[in-house]
This record gives C-alpha cells, structure tokens and sequence, in this order.
DNA sequence: CGAATGCTTGACGGTACTCAAAGATTGTGG
DNA sequence: CCACAATCTTTGAGTACCGTCAAGCATTCG
C-alpha cells in the first residue's frame, strides 16, 4: 500500500473484476470477502464516481436513486435547518457506505459532500433486497455498518449535548486521526487534514469564532500541530482525557 | 384496541404462538408479516421480561446476551461521561427494537433504562445471523430498523448542535407527541408524558435549571400543556415552526 | 407526618455567540 | 509571474444565553 494509493483521486482498479483487486479490501481494517461474496457484490456494483471538493454526494431533501461506498477521500453527512444554520452528524472515511438510511426515509433525510475530491463505488439501490437475498451475510455485513454508524452519531451527539468546547474539540481531534490512522492515512505521525474550521465547527455544534479560539488555545498548549492540511497528534492521552474519549482497537468490519 | 392495552404492565400474549397474536402487530404502524416470518421470529424469541420503571434494561458497559423489543412503556437510551454527566440518545416506545448496536459494539456501548414500567420481548443474541439467513426479509427488516434509529439520532444531534432551547423543547415536544400517537397511545388529544425534567434535560443537552425555565415559558405562551403526566399539545403548528420540525406520516414500520 | 423526589424561582457568573475587521493563504486571470 | 479576488484564519469587544448555586414549594410515598 504505497501513499499514492491515497491521493484523494485514486480510482478503483478497472476491468471485469475491479472489486477483486481493490486497493480498500487489502487493508487489515477490513474483513476479507469470499469469492462468491465478490461476485454478488459486483453484481450489485453500477461503477464509479468522482466528487470533486465540495461538491454534493447526496443532495439534501432529494432522494438519489444510487448507495455508494466511499473509496477514496473525505466526506461528511449532514443536515441544515430552515435558516441555514448546518449540522454535521459525521465524517465518511474510505469503506464508509452511504445512502442506506434514504431507503428506508420518507423524504428528510441528510445530505452528503466531498470536503476533498472523493471517488465513490456507487450500486443500484433497486437491487438491495435482492443483495439481502442472495447473500444473507452481506445483508448482515450492512447492519453491521449501518450500527457502527450510529455509533458515531451516538458519540457525536454525547459531545454535542453534554461536552465543553475544549472537550469537543480534543474529541473530534483524536477521533478523525485514529479513524484515518485505521484505513491507512498515517504518514510518519501525520495524518491528512482537509477540513477547515467551518467544518469543525459544523461538527462540534459551536460557532466559527469560538471554534478558532478554542483550537488556538489547545495548539498553543502543544496537544496537536497543523501544517499544510497534515495533523499530527503531541499528546495523545493528554486529548483523550479532556475529551473523556478513549478510542478501543476495532474489529476488521466489513466491506461492500 | 383498547386502552387497557396500554397501560406499561400490559404482557404479550401466552401460549405456544405468542407472536401470532401480539397486540402491537394489530396497529396500523407495523407491517404486516408473512406466518413463516412470524414462526421464524418465534424461534429467535426467549421469552418476555419486566422492567419496573428507572431500571436498566440494558447496562452502559456491559454487553448484553439479548436482544429486545420493546412490548410495552417507554425508555430511552443513553451514554455518560467519566464525571457523570449524561447524554439520552433516543427516546424508545413499543416495538422499537433494543441492543442491535452492541452486536458489533467492541466495548464501548450505550446503556437503556426504562421510563416506566417496561414489558420486553427477549431474543437470542446468538441466533441473529441465523435469521438472516432463514429469513433474509427480516435481515432486511432488522436494517430497516436500525436505519430508522440512526435518522432520531441524527435529529437529535442537529437539535443538540443547533437549536437554542425553545426550539429544542418545542421539537421534543412534537416529536414525543407524534411518535406515541402513530403507536396509539393517544387519547382524546392527550398522550402519556412519564418524564420528568432531568429526562428532557438529558435529551436536550440543556441543564435541569434552563430546560425548567424554558418549559415554563412555552407553557404560558399556551403552546402545551402538561397534567398529571399526560401531555396534550394545543398549538401543533406553533410548536413545528419554532423548532423547525415537521414530521410527516411514516410510512408502516417492520415489528421484530 | 417526615423523607424523598421533583418542580420552580431568583441571583450571579461564565461560556459561547455575534459583530466587526484585520491578517494570512489560496486561487485566478491578465 | 504578478495583482487582485476570494476564502479562510485570527483577534478584539460586547452581549446574551445558558449553567451553577441556592433555597423554597409541591407532591408522593412509606
């Protein structure tokens, strides 16, 4: 797995076969499928798409006809209330799968863009039944995702309900480097970082400004270093502890 | 249905075929299931169980052995940080189903505590992949379910994130009001309210001293009105525009 | 009847928001 | 390659929303 693999533009192998020489599945982060498994997922798979930075995944309030798995780039879900104001509810890694929740939503539902260009295996939303039933342990793999994620959002709504900014911030900054760490972004102790605070503060349910000040403080205490969008956590438990976050070593979880 | 049905201490029925018969299938709210669905969900099933209200259905850090639904009552899931400070994440009434995070959970997990007297029907944990695989249509139902609690979280972290408190209150509100109305727990315009102000607090991630004052004010603005723990709301269109929550009529849900 | 639990209210303080404007950085077109 | 625009970051000032502390009141329960 060399570091090009990861430039947000890579594209999923081509040919008859992509999904047999996917770049994602070599990970350890990411349980091994069977060839029959392969063969169904493939089945399911449409193509590939490319988002560039900013653009819109999944539009807000339309529901979109296709599920995807991120293969390469960042991406975030979100939903925004009638004036504007936008809450980020969580941050999409590669082997994120997106879209299930629109299949079983009437109408509101959230929205999905690319914070950097993003490459996306998109599937046929009619044949999801079809994958529960042909392959009943790809229909359990999907719960399984489908209940990680609302981990997340369970976590993220801990800190926005009940964290201090401080604390929300130490959270989100310890969360995104170990998830990016586990799909292989590391770097030399780097991770990329392509969000601007707008971004965070979107996430962490505060305003743009007291969001700046709060990052500048926990910076100016040597918790953390940004440069050229790469973070590099210094203190690792010293965020873990003010954030009251302590991430456990995951499981391989399942790929579509 | 008759009210007596409601009451938290109602028990699913007796008998060899319990599912054939349960009263919560007859609503409107649930879909319909085929008989070999109903004997697959018998065979997963163990068996019915009480919580008295403030118990805990589902201890934080502690992985269960069972899955549930919930027969009868309300509860609630929630999380709590180090120091005590706690976070409810979504508010459960019958026929929600209870625990299916944990299945993939590595540790860190929520807890569930009933509100009221609680009646529970109890699955194996160990048998869910089997009904995945005996029954794809309830693996698929199982999705749908969890999908379904992934989009109330996510409406609580946007209310948590962005909205002040009236217009957290005013949501909570409506959104408690129009859940146990589709289960039928209405009558005469007014619902059940078994909460108390450190409920709502905890869901809205406001202190028990605010959310107090905050409910006052809506009160006597004529918004609601509480009495002896049912609920009755008098200006639904107010209350949806203030929090900027507008639910629409949800289509029938699957019953595990 | 006393204890426990929950609700209500006031006073005060602080965290976080808004407004505003000045740097810094990135991007773009001439 | 520079100049200008656009975007993002940073900082300060003032304010308001919400949290904490404290105490009184109401209701329920044993």
């Amino acid at each position: 797995m060399k570091f090009e693999d990861y430039l947000p533009t890579a594209s999923p192998p081509q040919g008859p076969n992509p999904c047999d020489d996917c770049a994602l599945r070599q990970l350890e982060a990411f349980l091994p499928a069977s060839a029959e498994e392969l063969k169904t997922i493939e089945s399911f798979r449409i193509g590939s798409r490319r988002v560039p930075a900013g653009g819109a995944i999944v539009e807000e309030h339309r529901p979109s006809t296709q599920l995807f798995t991120l293969y390469a780039g960042w991406a975030f879900r979100y939903k925004t209330l009638g004036d504007g104001r936008r809450q980020i509810l969580n941050f999409l890694l590669p082997g994120d799968f997106i879209g299930l929740q629109d299949e079983f939503a009437d109408g509101q539902t959230h929205g999905v863009e690319a914070v950097t260009d993003t490459t996306l295996c998109a599937f046929s939303r009619d044949k999801l039944w079809e994958l529960f039933h042909a392959q009943p342990r790809l229909g359990y793999a999907i719960t399984w995702l489908a209940a990680r994620e609302e981990k997340l959002v369970d976590d993220n709504l801990v800190t926005a309900g009940r964290r201090n900014a401080s604390e929300r911030v130490a959270m989100l900054l310890m969360h995104l480097y170990r998830r990016a760490q586990r799909v292989g972004m590391e770097r030399d102790g780097w991770v990329e970082f392509p969000f601007n605070q707008q971004h965070l503060a979107d996430a962490l349910g505060l305003s743009l400004v007291h969001t700046n000040k709060t990052l500048r403080r926990l910076q100016n205490l040597g918790l953390y270093k940004l440069d050229a969008g790469w973070l590099r956590i210094l203190e690792p438990r010293a965020l873990e502890t003010l954030g009251d976050y302590f991430e456990r070593p995951l499981r391989p979880t399942p790929l579509i």
